[in-house]
DNA sequence: AAACTTTACAACCGCCCCCTC
DNA sequence: GGAGGGGGCGGTTGTAAAGTT
């Protein structure tokens, strides 16, 4: 079902992803977030390109990924907006949650396209829609427009307060506005649960020598603990510092790993 | 049981858009 | 305004699994 494993002139692996690749990749984004896809899989010690790690995790790895069969409330929601839309699998998608564009569009290749060309009726409620549609029609365009408009995940604000946080950072080794604004709050839903273990995780990461030791990093908005707004990694004096911000006084404040998270404010 | 066909879906590829410089 | 880089999207491919003969 997966293409097999294999590797270019260039070194990068293609085809399927070993267990191994997938638990690198998450727990390097789950740390630290898709800061850039093309620079992540260097870093994370992953022989993959930028795109195979980003489909990886979108389609694949993404905690809020839903697997298994579609119901049949999925299916009639996925043609009814393909009728109105056309091929635009990421616009259903998000209207869909838990499934991805490319699941999505598979289904509708595998089973979906079959079912609309044989005419067969879908259900009573799809039915029901298609017949108020025209009487939503207006409604449908503004969904388009404001669906469009939401593909930007960052919100002006969000932007705003990354930006002002990236201006104030306490240490030299700075990040770029457009590196940190990639941290899309993909990266972000449904991790809470592993932001418990943060801690615990890192000694994994410091035996395997992993070199994005040696980098600062912005960590994911879920390891909000405390309130802080955003996190920030550094080596400082030889010692890993996280400092962490909120967007209300916009003001740094040094972790201290050692103590409890959250705890060891300036 | 073996050979062949179909299905399902992960993954790749190329293009396009947006942002930054 | 244009070039370059990065990310996202949709089309397509490759192949294991399931089904059929």
């Amino acid at each position: 079902m997966v293409k097999s494993a294999s590797i270019d002139k260039n070194g990068i692996r293609k085809g399927s992803w070993s267990i191994e690749e997938d638990e690198k990749l998450r727990v390097y984004i789950q740390k630290y977030g898709h800061w850039n896809w093309r620079q992540l899989p260097k870093f994370a010690g992953l022989s993959r390109c930028g795109k195979s790690c980003r489909l990886r995790w979108m389609n694949y790895l993404r905690p809020d990924v839903k697997r298994g069969n579609f119901s049949e409330e999925e299916d009639n929601l996925i043609i009814q907006m393909h009728e109105e839309l056309g091929n635009r699998w990421s616009i259903i998608s998000r209207k869909l949650p838990g499934r991805t564009d490319n699941e999505i569009k598979n289904h509708w290749h595998t089973n979906l396209s079959k079912r609309v060309k044989q005419n067969q009726p879908v259900s009573s409620e799809v039915m029901n829609k298609e017949q108020s549609s025209e009487s939503s029609q207006s409604e449908v365009i503004q969904t388009k427009k404001s669906e469009t408009d939401s593909v930007s995940v960052n919100t002006p604000s969000e932007s705003f307060h990354q930006q002002k946080n990236v201006e104030n950072f306490p240490s030299s080794q700075e990040i770029s506005c457009s590196e940190f604004s990639s941290m899309t709050n993909d990266s972000v839903s449904g991790m809470n649960s592993v932001a418990e273990d943060s801690y615990s995780s890192m000694e994994i990461f410091q035996d395997s020598g992993s070199d994005f030791w040696n980098q600062p990093f912005f960590l994911d908005n879920n390891y909000n603990q405390d309130g802080y707004e955003s996190l920030f990694l550094t080596e400082e004096l030889g010692y890993m510092s996280f400092y962490a911000s909120n967007y209300d006084d916009d003001i740094w404040y040094k972790l201290d790993p050692a103590s409890d998270a959250g705890t060891g404010r300036q």
